[in-house]
DNA sequence: TCTTAACCGAGACGGTACGTCGCGTCTTTTG
DNA sequence: CAAAAGACGCGACGTACCGTCTCGGTTAAGA
């Protein structure tokens, strides 16, 4: 019998140059920001070809995309305690992300996602769908938490709108940290009305 | 009596050249978003030399932010009804106003100052300036409104982040627009908790 | 037996728009001098990229350069005849090269090498290598009468001083032609004293 | 009577921007060379205002030729001792001037006079005339020299390429300084052939 | 002495060229 | 055949000077 490869198998080339592109580009979102992540940059650092970057991101764009993801650690629901404490909890965990650093810039680079800029069809298609993706991904912890505070139906969104909004105000546009007494008011008068 | 000429008197091809490029950019900003305002397209449609543009924008970010600026029509503040009434038309315009595509756009781009990227102490500081003017600019209507709705000491601040917070959130991060019976739930919930 | 390439083959892309570039480069010295040769003028006549360019040539002045030496045919000694007659062919052949448009203006060119101006250390070596080379080039020629000429030791730049020298006294100061009968001096008074 | 003025008398000045712009050029000529000698640089240096500069001088050609001139001093033409030392000393003197730094410039940069480029019929005008005077000026003292030296009629034009034109070209071209024993063995063989 | 015209500083303006950076496409050669 | 290496055309950047121009303020000449 034959080293037959198994048919999904894949070149391992392709993992070991995707992840060198990866870690370089995390590396420089982190240390030079958005704008340091440079095509030319990444190619240089990883030691990876210009050529080879293209096949696995078609776009900056993309790479973008992916290195923020990787920099981007998913909320755990906090699962003990009462519920208006899981829940605040659980606004502070995101408070304490929003403010930090990457999550910033993310936050605003994801918002930015299709306004005007005309990218084609297809990349502005699987930006959206990564938008959807990161956005759900932190919507998860919401709704655990809150099907456990809640009876009945929770409107998860409307939800979200009120707790996290204002985070975002205060990260965005007063560009303040939201204390423990804003986020605690921000739950309780949240749970006082429903 | 002589024919002397007022003492500040300025040279009057200073405001010629700057409301040429002002508009070019405004132009430009509007068609095409924030990615056409560049400076090589601002000059060619103004007739402006690139060298004049530098004179009056030493940064073209400086020009982006006079362009948004230009575009962002401040709100006027409701001044007659019941307070509830005058408070959700505020909040109704305010809603309105995000979801357009300009506001859109300033909102993320606004949201990006001071991250990262390293623009000299000086750009950073007239950008931050920049940033407290329009957040003022903003505020005002709600200091106005809040002031008759709420005897004693409004916190504006808290009040615009449960108010305008969410708003933002549906607009960046879900991506739905805030119908009337949203803000109307803001609202009123706002005014249930003082 | 493979179609393997020969190993020390090079992109041909290279050699295709450095000649392109020199070709422009050399058509736009002889039309307008060295003041016609702009990278802009180089780049858009020779449909090259401005960034290709500067691979080729990290300087406009090293683009000049070869220009120049595209420019300057060497002068082939004269082989046969009496030596005085070789001597003088040659020294005639010098005196009309000098006189063209091209060489006056590479002349001048050369010489202001290194005067002033700061270029870095990297580029005023190479320019001053680019001198050496050029002079070689045409002492070489003097190097083989002057060995059939004189019997010993020839002092080929003590000759040539004395031979050249009024040459481009000549033609940069006074701006007149040498002359055959002047140049016949030349010769004589040189041989007559060794 | 009154105190009127002599006619011819000019406004005093003009007298004083000249000089501010020419000393200001000269200073920066001998600093940073011939790249150094700007229009912005001698207005700001000079603080005379650009618009003054160019009433006197119409180009920044003729500027630097001025700074030039400023900078060249005329050859003392030697009065004392035999004639073949006279010679020798004069000859010296010219070497010495050559290698100088802003002679060398100057050298070359009127030696680039009338070149190609394409300045208007008025300025060639002006600068063939100022090459012409600096050419007499450095005529002069050998006219004096040999007159004495030569009997009868002394082709200084021809004495002038032998005796200067070596120098020319070690200077200019083997960029070696013209020594004493070169000098001397010049002067000889000259006055040997008469 | 008092105008008044010339001269002046300051600097805006439209240009041209510069040298740099990053992009996304491409070709060639190596493992 | 993927990957490295890197050339290529392109477009934008920010800078440096140019030569022309408009503006008020100052100062010297002449009525």
């Amino acid at each position: 019998m034959t080293t037959q490869q198994v048919p999904g198998r894949r070149d391992p080339r392709l993992d070991r140059s995707r992840s060198a592109i990866l870690s370089a580009a995390v590396a420089l979102l982190a240390e030079g920001g958005v704008r340091a992540v440079t095509i030319e940059a990444v190619t240089s650092r990883s030691g990876v070809a210009r050529s080879t970057l293209y096949r696995h991101f078609p776009t900056s764009t993309e790479l973008l995309a992916a290195a923020f993801q990787e920099l981007l650690p998913p909320l755990d629901p906090p699962v003990d305690g009462a519920p208006r404490d899981r829940l605040l909890r659980l606004v502070l965990a995101q408070a304490a992300q929003i403010e930090g650093a990457p999550s910033m810039a993310a936050l605003v680079w994801m918002a930015a996602i299709g306004l005007s800029g005309t990218p084609d069809e297809g990349e502005r298609t699987r930006l959206a769908a990564l938008r959807e993706h990161v956005v759900d991904t932190y919507r998860r912890p919401f709704d655990a938490v809150l099907a456990d505070c809640l009876p009945g139906d929770p409107d998860v969104d409307f939800a979200a709108a009120r707790l996290v909004g204002p985070l975002l105000f205060n990260a965005l546009i007063l560009r303040r940290p939201s204390d423990e007494s804003f986020c605690a008011r921000l739950v309780d008068d949240f749970l006082a009305r429903r």
